[in-house]
DNA sequence: AACTATTAATAATC
DNA sequence: TGATTATTAATAGTT
């Protein structure tokens, strides 16, 4: 219909496109009009360009059309997008804002707020999770404690083995007067001075974990709130 | 384009209307996709037959077109609920987004992750909010460490007393043998090397530290940054 | 549907 | 863009 018959491809230059998209849009649009007059028939055309301008063509309402279409698509069981497109739409934000309540709740959480609900298994499970975020700390922590109580135990054994062997040597004294007896009572009433000594015993084997060790045995003693 | 013009205005026989509906269908859709395709327009072509039967076109996906109409129409401030309703769902959705994104960010940097970005104010936050968030947990660990501590204290103590009970009825045991008094001797000397501090600390932690308690946790988790 | 005389659309050009 | 025009494409009426 023209000088010459254009092969139906894409118009690389863009004043030309602009031209024939025009031009055709025209002829378009009244051929969409006189189809709805002429048959009678419900025609909705909607034409973006390639800049992105809308024109629009509706023989009744534009939006009577889509509705019309859309039940019409669904019913045919087809992939209709409008209401396909809405209900996804619908379950992805219905979905994120899922995600959202639940990321906010386990946030809360972590920051310690919001327990009451949690059962047994959902708790360790937090537990878990904070205990890996914090693990590096927990870790050193730990360490400390532990070779508190591992030194603890160390000079507690010390001490038993000495306890031990003094024991023994009591043993082998040969059965002593009433002041020998007398003594010892007044070593047991003394028990205040004994109990230092022991101290001393326990530290002669820490004299170098003093530089942290002391610290260590101080913080032990404040967690003692359970102490109470 | 014919034998003679027709005027535009609905053919009264539904036979000939039906002729017509056909042919000008045809290239209706014809010229609808040429001019997708020549000018890279997105073209949607919905058509209802005056019998009620659907055809369409879309360049791309019906949905798709219907979709970017409704919030073209939107923008332009026309009372249109389809696009309306899309746009604000959008923009809610959107925003969902947004704030899941930077929960699951917080969560995954809680959990020790991803934390290269932060600023050290960030990380402080961070830390603090883990701290907080672990010490119900810490405190629950914390006490049954301490209690430990406490039941090996509570032992040594007792150790203690009796070696120094032991050791007050050996002084008193007439000049024995040099092994025994070398011995007695040895495990003096080790006493003597031992620090104090150590055992006082620990005591007086046992004592008057209780209150606390709380404060130790951070206090321990210090020493962890000089070891490195 | 196919044919075809006509009209309508439009590509190239201004 | 709009107008012009040479051509092609669409299609009304007919078969």
């Amino acid at each position: 219909m023209a000088r010459e018959r254009r092969e139906i491809k894409r118009i690389e230059s863009a004043a030309a496109r602009q031209v024939t998209f025009s031009k055709r849009r025209r002829g378009l649009f009244k051929k969409a009009e006189e189809l709805s007059v002429l048959c009678d028939a419900d025609v909705a055309l909607i034409v973006f360009s390639s800049t992105g301008k809308l024109s629009q063509f509706a023989s009744s309402s534009m939006n009577e059309i889509i509705d019309k279409y859309n039940t019409h698509s669904k019913n045919l069981g087809k992939a209709e997008q409008p209401s396909l497109d809405l209900n996804l739409e619908h379950s992805k934000y219905a979905n994120l804002n899922e995600q959202l309540t639940e990321a906010s709740l386990r946030l809360r959480q972590m920051r310690g707020e919001e327990l009451e609900g949690l059962s047994v298994d959902e708790l360790q499970q937090l537990e878990k999770n904070l205990e890996a975020g914090l693990h590096r700390v927990l870790q050193t922590k730990d360490q400390q404690f532990l070779e508190q109580i591992s030194e603890l135990q160390r000079k507690s054994s010390q001490l038993a083995e000495e306890n031990m062997q003094l024991r023994n040597q009591v043993s082998q004294i040969p059965p002593a007067g009433k002041q020998a007896v007398a003594e010892t009572e007044n070593v047991i009433a003394e028990d205040g001075q004994s109990s230092e000594s022991v101290m001393t015993a326990l530290h002669s084997g820490s004299s170098q974990d003093n530089d942290d060790g002391s610290d260590v045995s101080l913080k032990l003693g404040l967690p003692c709130v359970a102490w109470k």
